[in-house]
DNA sequence: TTGCGCATGATAATCATTCTCATATATGAT
DNA sequence: ATCATATATGAGAATGATTATCATGCGCAA
């Protein structure tokens, strides 16, 4: 149950955490900004708010049990840490993200910090295009 | 000079944008925040706003004068373009960034982009680690 | 159950960035 | 060189995301 998540990470359980983790969970898309995550707790009938999700996320981050990404747009989106590391390929028209991992990408990038003198801690990739999907809003614009 | 980068690029030659291209020229390190811009030319005896150095950097960004970086931290970087394409590795302790740049890691993306339906429009790769510089903050902590 | 300390919610504060608007200026035409 | 006009600028207000403050509430070890 959450619960174990939450005391393992040394986080007291609580409702709002509770509810958060809950909310992660059973989100697919999986990647929620901090505003989402408060509307869809409200909208829910939750009591809740948005400095508790903003102090919980910031929680659950330092804990490891989320992700925190800086997509373009000038705000956060946090991301379930559940299975392997991968990187992003977002959508500059819809917005949708894919997730990939390449075992390649991640032993040049390890190469390349020893190289250059770097006891590498962590990586952010992420690619941008227009995506093929149907009902994507560039789905006009692009080619 | 730079008032012909400035001409063809479509924007007309003024004070503020010329000393900013300059102070860009000339600033090793090559990676500078908005307000260090604004400092820098306020230090210099320059007379400019704020909101000018905001402005001008967005519309450098848009003639592919210069690219703008989320590193972390909240704030964007901006860098004068010159030469081509390369990510970045940024010491977390000090802030030091060094650039590189590797054909292996490029290909991948393109086949990653490819295979998953995207068309591939730009990318962010930025390593974060601690590096051996001397005078890094970092020192005692890093093995 | 009780007490203490951490957690919460409301709201103010902060930070980076953008907008507004009156004034100043670069530039193409005269 | 002079002018007319569209564009650029600077000061400060406004915005949007995030963080801090602080009085009150609640989880949990004893």
């Amino acid at each position: 149950m959450e619960s174990q998540d939450l005391r393992s990470a040394g986080l007291k359980v609580t409702g709002p955490r509770l509810k958060m983790l809950e909310l992660l969970e059973n989100t697919q898309g999986r990647h929620l900004t901090a505003e989402a995550i408060y509307r869809q707790l409200l909208d829910a009938g939750e009591e809740i708010g948005l400095a508790t999700v903003y102090r919980v996320l910031t929680q659950f981050e330092a804990a490891g049990l989320v992700t925190r990404h800086h997509f373009e747009g000038g705000h956060a989106v946090f991301e379930l840490e559940r299975g392997p590391h991968h990187d992003h390929i977002v959508c500059v028209h819809c917005g949708r993200v894919e997730e990939f991992y390449d075992e390649s990408i991640e032993k040049r990038q390890r190469a390349i910090a020893e190289k250059l003198g770097f006891n590498l801690r962590d990586h952010t990739l992420t690619l941008y295009g227009e995506c093929n999907k149907p009902g994507c809003k560039g789905e006009k614009n692009a080619r």
